[in-house]
DNA sequence: GGCAGGAGGATTGTCCGACAACCCTACAGA
DNA sequence: TCTGTAGGGTTGTCGGACAATCCTCCTGCC
């Protein structure tokens, strides 16, 4: 059987998908830092499409969460205040300690893929490569628990950490010492090592979040 | 200072919002029954509204996982396979278990108002109006944490049940029954027991999915 | 000088009409 | 039985239009 894969693959996706994913993707890439106005006409006549095309196109992105829109006044790029990181993250503890212990062995080996994409990333240096695998990590901690949902709530949240990370850009901080990190935690799971393994993800959730940028408390 | 609540509130939602919003109602009132297509005129005209509008609408309620879209082919009410009950069961143990480890004082009175609404709900008997305590509930257990995100990604997760309830409507099956279970997980809470509350939960949401509406696996 | 109020431009929200692309079904032909 | 085609219904996208709203600037008055 053929599958739409490889030299087969064309791009059936409908032209308002398109433009959202782009978009989506010069969000992530913090081509488009927080605040900026996103104009209706302006991005119309920028991909050559047609502003109905446009406006759907930025409904999905609002309902995503990666946009906001103020009634009247237009979308504009989310900005995640101190405070919504803080409640992010502990967001983030309850779904990634929950997914530990809650692992399935399954899960196991995308874990392990997760982090050797991960140490390839670093690698290479790339700084947004190195951003991507750090989440891409942090993902497959949630997909441990083995449910499509959740794994899909966790892209939710991750994409707005995603998000903030692409704005304040400390790119790859010791990515060195990072990487260390996650590999410890990934053999703490592998070895089945619960107790330990939810430890050490509290505790890497909470420097993390310390390490965050630190405006004054909005 | 007067603030616009009762006489003096008005709807200042757009009138996409607003055919988005009757539309989520229905869907959880168990109107519209999983696989029925939305046709875009056939809302158009029956909203009074023209179908760009109804379009918009159409692309919100699909990025919330209420409905879905096959390309050319229009979005139909979304249908929860046995498969995706079971997938958003264990998600939703993640998530509730998760918050409960991580409950905040300050978040209980919450869920004791919940557990009241709850129990008013069940006294006047109304199915659908249990069905919403019932969600609410949960819904407060998952606030426990304290995180609004986390909420959020909650009532997400519980509105894909809700539908599913509303369809299979197997309504309030010894509502009494389960008003009770519910009291005694809001009390393990209260009282700070966690590890009693947290097997209580597991407990709990497991026999909530062995009562499941029993279609073979899809 | 500072502030209420109005003019003007920019932008969004909604509508309408149009048309190609597409999907599904039915039917005819090999 | 399978292939190909015709037809109608529906979606996807476009362009233009206009009222409502917001923002900025300017005016005039105290």
């Amino acid at each position: 059987m053929l599958t739409a894969t490889g030299d087969f693959a064309i791009d059936r996706r409908s032209t308002t998908d398109q433009v959202a994913g782009s978009l989506r993707r010069q969000l992530f890439d913090g081509h488009l830092t927080p605040g900026t106005p996103l104009r209706e006409v302006d991005l119309a006549t920028a991909f050559g499409v047609s502003r109905s095309t446009v406006r759907e196109a930025l409904r999905t992105l609002v309902a995503e969460g990666l946009l906001t829109r103020a009634p009247n006044r237009g979308v504009v790029v989310r900005v995640v205040s101190p405070v919504e990181l803080e409640d992010l993250q502990r967001a983030r503890h309850v779904l990634e300690t929950g997914a530990v212990s809650a692992a399935r062995p399954a899960q196991l080996s995308a874990l392990s893929d997760a982090l050797a994409s991960y140490e390839a990333a670093v690698g290479t240096g790339a700084p947004e490569a190195v951003h991507a695998a750090h989440i891409a990590f942090h993902q497959a901690v949630v997909g441990l628990a083995g449910s499509d949902r959740l794994s899909r709530l966790g892209a939710a949240l991750l994409s707005d950490l995603r998000l903030a990370l692409a704005a304040a850009d400390r790119a790859a901080d010791d990515a060195a010492h990072q990487l260390v990190e996650h590999r410890h935690l990934h053999d703490l799971i592998a070895a089945g090592d619960t107790v330990a393994a939810l430890e050490e993800l509290s505790r890497h959730l909470h420097q993390d979040h310390a390490a965050a940028p630190g405006m004054p408390p909005g």
